[in-house]
DNA sequence: CATCGTAAGCACAGATGTTTGCTTATGGGC
DNA sequence: GCCCATAAGCAAACATCTGTGCTTACGATG
């Protein structure tokens, strides 16, 4: 007892304990039954010691939003389609697919709710929630450059992006088919030849 | 130590913990800076001992649901104007109203957030949101009994309720006016003015 | 006015989460 | 191949939240 005997005390490099204990993040919130989601029960789950998770990210909201964007931005993806109509379907497509898993929707109630029990300021999550939106943004510009002509970002939050939000947060199921095209018919208007609609 | 003289132990009654705790709750919510919203600092802030709320409520999940239910009911009510649009128009309004606050946008994030670190299985949170849907279910009763043609609930959640729990959980103001009647419209056709207004 | 059930307050114990000082693998640069 | 900065692992202290047994004020009932 008094030396200490190098017991063969394995270790994860930085980037292991960086993909185990996003992984386990990702396993306990689908986890059922309401699992705690503390640090250490993260990094018990991820096999890793927990004061590598308090030093690495310091909070378990700052663990979350790290977790949180990194999959967003790989699962929701931005694509060109080449029309704004097929943007906007794709990026409802990709949406719709994302909160029809478990582990999607509690992603993007994440964004959401961001911390559990310390509240971000107003600014900071509006911030973080812009983050989210830059696709949108991207979206028009697109569009602009193309010379359509897109609705205002105000119309894009209202009716496709705050449905999406609804049913993820509230875990209500989208309906079965077409609902991407519904939500961008409902915008743009139904005219699949452009020119009448709105703006 | 030995004796225990009757220090003029001042006690409030159950009414009053009740007030008192749900007070602190909205003021601790309100506070700027993340406070931590635990049942201690909760119960320190209301002035009250905290077993008394542990007692009492149970849990934080169960003392946050009991202040949001209490406080929406109370600041989003449901009017009866004798008319669907009138009475969609009125809940919108109520709604708006409610999330130009910093405490009412926080009761709508607290029912979307619900549990902050325990997770309520998805039939549960979706039935407490049930609860806070059984205004819209009234709505279009009420209307289907004057005769009227309602939407169906998949559209109202779409348009009407949707973009307002996205604003209020994202600190996003609605448009200064006319924004109540702007939902309805789209929802239930622009049949007064058939105006160009999108925008 | 006396009695009784309810529930608030208090003190303390138990469990859980958070932080710190230290040791020592790991991987890169010289 | 040696040396060094970085960061993971460990243990123990520390703070905080959660729960329990008990006393006792409050209000209702007779």
């Amino acid at each position: 007892m008094t030396s200490k005997q190098p017991t063969s005390r394995i270790r994860k490099s930085p980037e292991q304990v960086r993909s185990a204990v996003h992984q386990a993040v990702i396993d306990l919130m689908s986890a059922p039954g309401g699992v705690e989601l503390t640090i250490p029960a993260i990094a018990h789950h991820a096999g890793v010691n927990h004061t590598s998770v308090y030093r690495r990210w310091g909070s378990r909201e700052a663990l979350l939003a790290d977790v949180v964007t990194t999959r967003l931005e790989r699962d929701w993806p931005l694509h060109d389609t080449g029309t704004l109509r097929g943007d906007l379907t794709a990026w409802a497509e990709a949406g719709v697919a994302s909160i029809r898993t478990p582990e999607g929707r509690l992603l993007v109630r994440a964004v959401a709710l961001s911390m559990p029990s310390s509240a971000h300021t107003q600014a900071e999550r509006a911030q973080h929630f812009q983050r989210r939106l830059h696709s949108i943004e991207r979206i028009r510009e697109r569009a602009a450059a193309r010379g359509e002509n897109p609705p205002p970002v105000e119309e894009i939050l209202d009716q496709l992006v705050a449905p999406l939000y609804l049913r993820a947060i509230f875990g209500i199921d989208p309906p079965a088919t077409g609902y991407p095209e519904l939500l961008v018919d409902r915008l743009l208007g139904n005219t699949r030849t452009p020119g009448t609609a709105e703006a």
